[in-house]
DNA sequence: TTATTAATGCAACTTAATTGCATTAAATAC
DNA sequence: GTATTTAATGCAATTAAGTTGCATTAATAA
């Protein structure tokens, strides 16, 4: 099994998504650590967090890949986990993707199918932008 | 106002989305089709039926963009639309994206979001795959 | 049947993401 | 602390996805 290590670029870049209120996609993240590392180590940053569970990777309706921290709190143990299962707002106007966290939609889906993790996305316009 | 025509083009890739019970890609409409059009029309045609409303896109957790018919019936008339939340299944291992239609999720978000459409997708194995 | 202009084909271009490989540097063992 | 192992990185090149400009074609209305 192959471990993974901690670099600068993968605490930077998970410090700033942790950080950020929003998802970001892998060119604002380029952006905003001019000088930190290559476009591609981003990349591969990226993909190591989302294997991690440290953060996970949202697509916004219109195919643009984000990604976010998102992280709650669980009930059953303290422990800080990030979990996929909640509704992301995108708004067509800042285009900015955040976590509803507090809405659960209920749905029942034919037994029939086995839902390993859902991805909900409502496209409107944020409170800022309406 | 511009006018949308009827060409071979559209009618032939409306078709073939319509035929098809799962969500296709570009690239899968362009296998479909060898000898139909070039490339840049089936984008430009899958643009103008989106635009008319004849079918939606999709995007599947990872970024990849999907199109779609999802024709149902709507109770109030009896005039087919194509209408777009409802909850779409996007298998992890045959990788196929079909509409679950009788599915219909319950939330409330927040009053101060104004609310445009929806995307939902479950991932997860499909009927066939589990 | 002609005139208008939406739609198409083709080439070129932009943007996003991936891969190979030599080099660097974390983590572990000594 | 030093050596060893190999994960992580940088860089160049490549692949894939989507867009744009423009001349030509053909659907629709006059």
């Amino acid at each position: 099994m192959k471990t993974t290590r901690k670099t600068a670029s993968k605490t930077a870049i998970l410090d700033l998504i942790t950080a950020s209120k929003v998802a970001l996609s892998q060119i604002e993240i380029q952006n905003l650590t001019i000088g930190l590392c290559d476009r591609v180590t981003i990349y591969r940053v990226l993909d190591r967090l989302v294997n991690e569970d440290l953060i996970h990777k949202i697509a916004t309706p219109d195919g643009t890949v984000k990604y976010a921290s998102c992280n709650h709190k669980h009930q059953k143990n303290s422990e800080s986990h990030n979990h996929h299962n909640h509704i992301h707002f995108n708004c067509t106007k800042c285009l900015a993707v955040t976590c509803l966290e507090s809405v659960v939609p209920i749905f029942t889906i034919p037994e029939n199918y086995i839902v390993q993790e859902f991805n909900f996305t409502i496209t409107g316009l944020c409170p800022n932008c309406k």
